[in-house]
DNA sequence: TATGAATGAGTCTTCATTCAT
DNA sequence: CATGAATGAAGACTCATTCAT
């Protein structure tokens, strides 16, 4: 592995361990045996190569978000999203610390949250023509997205608190809920 | 105000706005027209007026969801409670604010998070009550609590940044798909 | 002595031996006697210390040159004044080193050098004066007054470089071509 | 252009507008189209590049100051010798910035001074002799050389900080006064 | 109670120099 | 000859905390 990617992924273990100031850039050094100045060979400071780890976390996630989506009824489909976002963060423990923890304000600043926002064009305009099709509910796009991220990063909040143990049937309710949340209701 | 409470209240919006590491005690002083040293007579030290502010919040909050909770149907205290917990937030940036940025791990540790637990223990029992009377979906409490939770959340965040207006019917919407997401639903 | 004083000191000494950039803030509290952290409390930064010195010399300049002038004529106090700022210098070789070598852009900055210049008004307005009263040419002023200073200045450095022992004679012949170099001549 | 001599002009250009230590190699080396590794090709280290500067322009110096000397009186070769000190400094503000500012101790050591001193040896001769030939006053030569000098600094200081314009008449008054400062006086 | 001068360990960052290619 | 990635020592500066008053 390159150096530059051993540093991020050591920064990115030791951010969400420590917190962004409790982690020196010596120990990143250190850790990614490198030497302190290459760290600045690759990254002009500190905070961009959170910014960076930031951006990279965010492009996966519109991606992996909308893969491999099974041909079928949208409610299917958008289960499988659901589920996406649920399996990336339990299967990808760092990521989820650091999104919930780390690539937050003021660390992470409007402008990069901005920038991130394109990464997800394609699940709105999925979202968007639910509405559409009366498959949701006509209510404000935005707040549809904003609960479907919330009920699943809830769900992912439990698995890696081990407050819960997500079994099948678990997982399934949490899916469940999920859906009736943002299903088409006739008025 | 006495000096502690001008105190807390200066490191609350100090913090909120800059991160906990970006705010020098000696600017809370300062702002809070106290010498440094007397900081140091009401806190042991800076995290301790962290942890002193988080604890604040967290009991405000268990008082005030369970808040003049309607006579009526379960329905319809769910829903009073979840507005309570939504107004609490959207009249309280800077604690909301706080609690989503400041009030995570590591700066807050595992043992001040269990501490405050204890303040929701009436929003637990209701809960509880909630789905042995089948008024609430028959999932596990700490999902339905969570999930609740994080609905609220949602919609605050959508106010908060401006992202939606939140008008009486948007935020209608949301308390519907809140309580769509929890209700009980026969087998 | 007080600290700042003691750090102001400090700094001059170490800064005309070894220069500005070669003169570690660690030396300087160290030599001085006070922590790091004092100097901060004392000064903004690095920089600031040497501008203070500036200042200081530059200030102590401008009364010592019309120091103690006799009552006689032009030329007497012409010399006066010119052996005035040559004695300073020879008596301070610190001060003379630091505005040689140190007390130049870019370390201090325009702005700096015309807040000094301020304290000059005073001999200017001698030198104006004898011009007026054909006691010294009738050329630029500045052109004067900047020749003045030069024949001062090659005295000065003569004698701090050991190049010249200055003696009696020596110094009188100094005097006698700085007078030569601006005493009124007619046309 | 070769590369040494590109690398000694950049060197000479930046350091004059930030200073030594606020032009790193890298900057050099970029300004200058070439690698830093070639820097090193041609040049020991830093601080032998500032050096070669110096020599570089000590060396001009002692040429250009005796070119082209008038056929005729010792006072016209003096007043020649001296306008061509002066128009060196005018022509070449990057030398004259680069005199002043950077090759001064302890950036310019000893050791490489008194090696310059050599390319003067020719103006010395020529300063003696007019002191032997009752054409300069008979005072120490060294005093006379740095009196010199010092007057022709003085004028270029004026121009090149735009401080006086430098017209003819004003450039002649300047060349009266060095004269006179120095020419033969009877007892 | 209250003050704020003093401390110094610890941080990020810079940059001259080296060396494998 | 030329490159530029890599090094790590060294520097300026910050800031939580202490303590004499």
């Amino acid at each position: 592995m390159d150096k530059k990617q051993r540093i991020i992924l050591t920064m990115l273990e030791l951010v969400v361990e420590q917190g962004v100031n409790a982690t020196p850039m010596s120990q990143v050094a250190k850790d990614a045996n490198v030497a302190v100045g290459t760290i600045y060979h690759y990254f002009e400071n500190k905070n961009q190569i959170i910014e960076e780890i930031y951006s990279m976390i965010s492009k996966d996630f519109g991606v992996v978000l909308m893969a491999n989506l099974p041909e079928g009824s949208f409610k299917e489909k958008y289960q499988a999203m659901w589920l996406n976002l649920y399996n990336y963060f339990v299967g990808n423990p760092l990521a989820f610390k650091f999104m919930e923890f780390v690539g937050v304000p003021p660390i992470i600043n409007q402008e990069i949250r901005q920038r991130a926002v394109k990464h997800f064009a394609n699940v709105r305009d999925f979202m968007l023509a639910g509405i559409l099709n009366k498959d949701l509910r006509n209510v404000d796009l935005r707040l549809l997205m904003q609960i479907s991220f919330g009920t699943a990063v809830s769900a992912v909040r439990l698995k890696s608190k081990n407050e819960l143990p997500m079994t099948e049937k678990q997982l399934q309710d949490a899916v469940d809920i999920a859906w009736d949340s943002v299903k088409y209701k006739p008025v």
